[in-house]
DNA sequence: AAAGATTGACCGCTCAATCTTA
DNA sequence: TAAGATTGAGCGGTCAATCTTT
């Protein structure tokens, strides 16, 4: 996205690019991605399996992305696809024990990021980028 | 990448991806997307035909990318494939009528997303995002 | 008919392997 | 051998169409 490098604009889409880069590298040091982290959470969180459709409206994504990327998900051995008796039109998707150890791994990288960045970020500039964030919401 | 909502690496990663949302609408509106917009960029800068691996080096992506990237483009009529005599390996991407006509209209949606953007932004708060963006670098 | 999931086609990106020309 | 481009496979996302169950 190096359009015009010279704006604001610019900086702070390059900058969020960066910050993305170093998320997903920290992900990847347990051979995770952000968005298999993502539904290894939610279902760590939900503590019972959940419906493809509701994994689709918690990571803010489309059905058919849920499906493929459980597809990918379930090949790895990360969750598993199980039935729901009470309406046989939903699948829910079901941790199982390396998708458990791997969300672990994958919470203590993110923790581990985050607190990097609070470091990295000086401290009197919090209140503005708060501003910033709700000028832009 | 909704994963721990209320922390302020997730806010501003998640105000990022707004922004980048609606500035991808912004070039939709005129038949593109901000990836095919660089290209048409460079090209129209550079004022002749780019080398696809000069064009993947000024978009930071791989060569192969640039290569697919070209393929959509030329399929849709914005650029064409031309050959460089001195260099029979390489490739060079030229700018039709059409892709000069876009170019003009998505510089057009740039520069007022630009403005929209500079008008959002609270002014005192500009120092701090400049800093900010320096401590991320 | 409407909801849940899937499929197929596409955009945009990566990597590894390949082919051609220098 | 190096460099330039391409191909093939995969991740992650969209949309439109389909199939099953409610």
């Amino acid at each position: 996205m190096a359009r015009n490098p010279d704006t604001l604009l610019h900086l702070l889409l390059h900058a969020a690019h960066g910050l993305e880069d170093r998320l997903e590298a920290a992900f990847a040091s347990v051979e995770l991605s952000s968005t298999r982290y993502q539904v290894l959470e939610q279902l760590a969180a939900a503590g019972e399996p959940l419906a493809l459709g509701e994994l689709a409206d918690r990571a803010s994504c489309v059905r058919s992305n849920m499906t493929q990327l459980v597809d990918r998900m379930e090949k790895d051995g990360l969750v598993r696809r199980v039935g729901d008796p009470d309406d046989r039109r939903s699948v829910r998707a079901e941790l199982t024990a390396l998708g458990r150890e791997r969300q672990k791994q994958g919470a203590r990288q993110l923790a581990a990021f985050r607190k990097e960045f609070a470091a990295a970020l000086p401290a009197r500039d919090r209140a503005a980028l708060e501003r910033l964030l709700a000028a832009l919401g």
